[in-house]
DNA sequence: GTGAAAGCGCTAACAC
DNA sequence: GTGTTAGCGCTTTCAC
């Protein structure tokens, strides 16, 4: 019995077989392993209890099998069904999913990149919209291949999966009109105060889709556009009162965030606003909260575990060299009508 | 210029020293290097772009910087808050979190640990109640401190941070009892099929401080006591229907998630319950939505973020040799008054 | 304060 | 099918 860490060494001895044909046995290729050989090695690494270093594996084949997520917090609640999906899918090719916080880390985010891409992963998945020069650049340079999920960036890295923030708000604007609403807000979330630039771009390209599509189906432009600096309840909550205060018409607001949306939701409630009556609310993203709450919410669904999925697949694809690069796919966004809008 | 990767060669070169030197002045130990040497060297790093390799790292000093966190998934709510905790003061040690899904994996436990075990993580964090033998026998092998979160276990693998069950269910009981509910009910969460005997005998420490302090206040037993197989709104909803279907009288519930309670007052307004006059919710957690919700959920609050930083700061104890082992802390549970209790 | 040599545990490339 | 050799890019150890 070997004394501290079981290495290969020690379960082709006890084999008595050379390390190489242990790797290939367990590791690399059990095909190329005569069938009685296998059984012999798989035992011995069994007795042993063997669990093969694979920070050596990554050094000798430069492989890490190791995929990195880059979300801004664990905290936004799109991204837990992404990485979920995402994850489940790398599982099945072995693929391990490392997580990097970039948002509320202590360090400078190009530094927790520098590190994250110390570890050598085989590919990175971010979003778009949150990334300084100089993590654009390490990124560029380390050469790694990239996915952006959630919403499409104007010119990717590479590949991209998600929808178009114009037709985000295409999808609202046409709705509201639809349904004979008069003054429609928009009222969008913001959850990086240091990004500005880029969130309201985001934020941009909604509200065009928004008064867009408004104006052509009814010949007015929307009323308000607002842009919150949080992007929780309380934020939804504010801006209900921040727009009954105004004194400002209003009858219906979309939010681009459920989460927004809820807490404007129990807002109303609080005031006693009846809804969609005296106010109609609609969402974005499709998340539980949307079907739990009552009133149900009226929101435009996005198929966030599809996202990740997909995300998934087109790594292994990436990384197999079946797929050269720079595929953008576009998810469906759905309305999904409730009782608020 | 080097072609492919940098590596310290590379820089050892531009900087006309040593390749031990620039590992000393970039990685291990800049104190040791002079002044002088030190700049040239950063500068060359600079210069070349060098990101050194994490991997190559591990596999010489044997410390991966890596810790990793196992969770169930990532869309149970109480994670996002403690790993990001966590996640924030590990970063302040340079430590990286790798986040491991043990439940909907494709593999089998077992195996997904194993694979994380081969990166050889310098820590574990997780749960307790949530894992197979074959699971604790390989963490156990691997000899790596491991620090259990969320509730404390009996019997501890080494560190644990966290709360009892059983004083989760005293709380509630006592605090039903003052309020002068005379039929209390507990309804519990139950996230995990597979695990029913773990599960049912957090729910049971749960069940016996709710009982055991409702009784020593009142003299009388709490009415109900259901276990649910979800842990979503849903399931708090379901709970509601299910209480109300069965004619028993019932005048307080505790529900031991505040998913469940939310569930149940979106399904008491849609049934036109008023809240806690009909029925009283009493939720745990203290989730965002808690507070959010109208009306105001009561709740027993925990700390979740204190439970990750706790976690990490013991953690780099544990890692820097200051600490032996086996510490438990208890972290503080507040009953939070809301309107629904 | 700095450097040379050896090796961490694995795999690529080639032999047989 | 299997074994041999030569590293992967770092750090350890010990010498100077």
């Amino acid at each position: 019995m070997p004394k501290g860490r079981v290495t290969l060494q020690d379960v082709a001895r006890l084999a008595g077989v050379s390390q190489m044909t242990v790797s290939r046995a367990l590791l690399t290729g059990p095909h190329l392993v005569a069938q009685s050989t296998r059984e012999r090695t798989l035992a011995a690494a069994e007795e042993l209890g063997y669990v093969p270093d694979l920070a050596a594996s990554a050094l000798a084949s430069r492989r890490s099998r190791l995929v990195t997520a880059l979300i801004s917090t664990f905290s936004v609640s799109i991204f837990a069904p992404i990485i979920e999906a995402l994850d489940q899918e790398l599982a099945l090719a072995k693929l391990q999913l490392l997580v990097g916080q970039t948002s509320y880390s202590t360090e400078s985010e190009a530094a927790l990149v520098r590190t994250i891409l110390g570890r050598k992963p085989d590919a990175l998945v971010m979003t778009s919209s949150v990334h300084s020069d100089e993590t654009k650049d390490l990124i560029e340079a380390s050469g790694i291949p990239v996915v952006e999920i959630w919403d499409l960036p104007d010119k990717p890295f590479d590949s991209a999966i998600g929808f178009r923030n114009r037709v985000v708000g295409e999808i609202a604007g046409k709705y509201l009109a639809e349904r004979h609403y008069e003054r429609p807000a928009f009222v969008s979330e913001n959850p990086d105060h240091s990004q500005k630039d880029l969130m309201s771009r985001r934020a941009a390209s909604r509200w065009d889709g928004f008064s867009d599509s408004y104006r052509t189906m009814t010949g007015r432009y929307p009323q308000h556009f607002k842009i919150l600096t949080g992007f929780d309840y309380e934020a939804g909550s504010s801006a209900i009162e921040q727009i009954i205060n105004s004194n400002e018409l209003c009858d219906a607001i979309f939010f681009d965030s459920d989460i927004l949306a809820a807490g404007a939701v129990f807002k109303c409630q609080e005031l006693g606003l009846r809804l969609p009556t005296d106010i109609a609310v609609l969402g974005f993203g499709g998340f539980p909260i949307s079907k739990a709450l009552y009133p149900v919410l009226s929101t435009i669904e996005v198929p966030l575990a599809e996202i990740g999925q997909l995300a998934g697949i087109q790594l292994k694809q990436l990384l197999s060299g079946n797929l050269v690069s720079g595929k953008t796919v576009e998810v469906p966004l759905t309305l999904r009508k409730g009782a608020t809008a």
